[in-house]
DNA sequence: CCAATATATTACTATGTAGTCATATATGAG
DNA sequence: CTCATATATGACTACATAGTAATATATTGG
């Protein structure tokens, strides 16, 4: 369990982990991969995103922690480094939903009040 | 789990919420929350932070379902809506840890070979 | 060494947003 | 109603960063 007082630092770190989560960009890398390794050129491909960018969103991936690197010659293959990514997301993804659930059930609540 | 293939707009949704964890002064304030519900005045002492940039933090972390606002006389008494929150910063704060003891054990691996 | 290719980096622009100050909007007290 | 207090909002500034185009840096093949 996360301490009850966070040392700053610790509170800086975690929501530099969570920011790098914070772009769509990098969540369309980070569920690329989620089939296995792929070079750079290919998630280019695979994600229509731009070369630079994503070269640069993938150092920032790295440098979190996100994904590992290996290099092949001219090629750099990247993968998830650890699973617990998809752990974060499935919650979050859990959340979601259940909030879509009780906004889908508010709204016939109060749709049948009206009606009554 | 989280689905294979991610609409758009669940990918957004999703950095939406990550992002918004992705910033020390919000997180300071789901951390103070965790005592329990407070008002807006007890959180701008207990942070530090201004009333107007607390207030616009609050906003921000009910708008993505992190807090439940309640209103009481000219008080505003925020709490945390789902514990889910710190399941996730219990998840990368168990990912941080990891990462500085690797850290620590390479360093002092490095040392040793080089003392070797 | 030279050319071709894959990736990384730099410089730049455009946009987003955290923080702050001033002010507006309740709400309760007298 | 008037005043005081708590919170929210609007305008603004400063800074961070996503995206892109151009270029640099390997690395392989000839």
């Amino acid at each position: 369990m996360a301490p009850k007082a966070m040392s700053p630092a610790l509170m800086q770190e975690l929501s530099e982990r969570f920011k790098a989560l914070g772009e769509p960009a990098r969540l369309q890398l980070l569920m690329a991969l989620r089939g296995g390794e792929m070079s750079v050129g290919e998630l280019v491909e695979s994600t229509g995103l731009g070369q630079a960018n994503v070269s640069k969103h993938l150092q920032q991936l790295h440098a979190c922690g996100y994904v590992s690197r290996r290099k092949e010659g001219t090629f750099a293959y990247y993968a998830i480094a650890h699973a617990d990514v998809f752990v974060l997301c499935d919650v979050m993804c859990g959340r979601i939903e259940q909030e879509q659930r009780a906004r889908g059930a508010a709204l016939r609540g109060r749709a049948h009040s009206v009606h009554t």
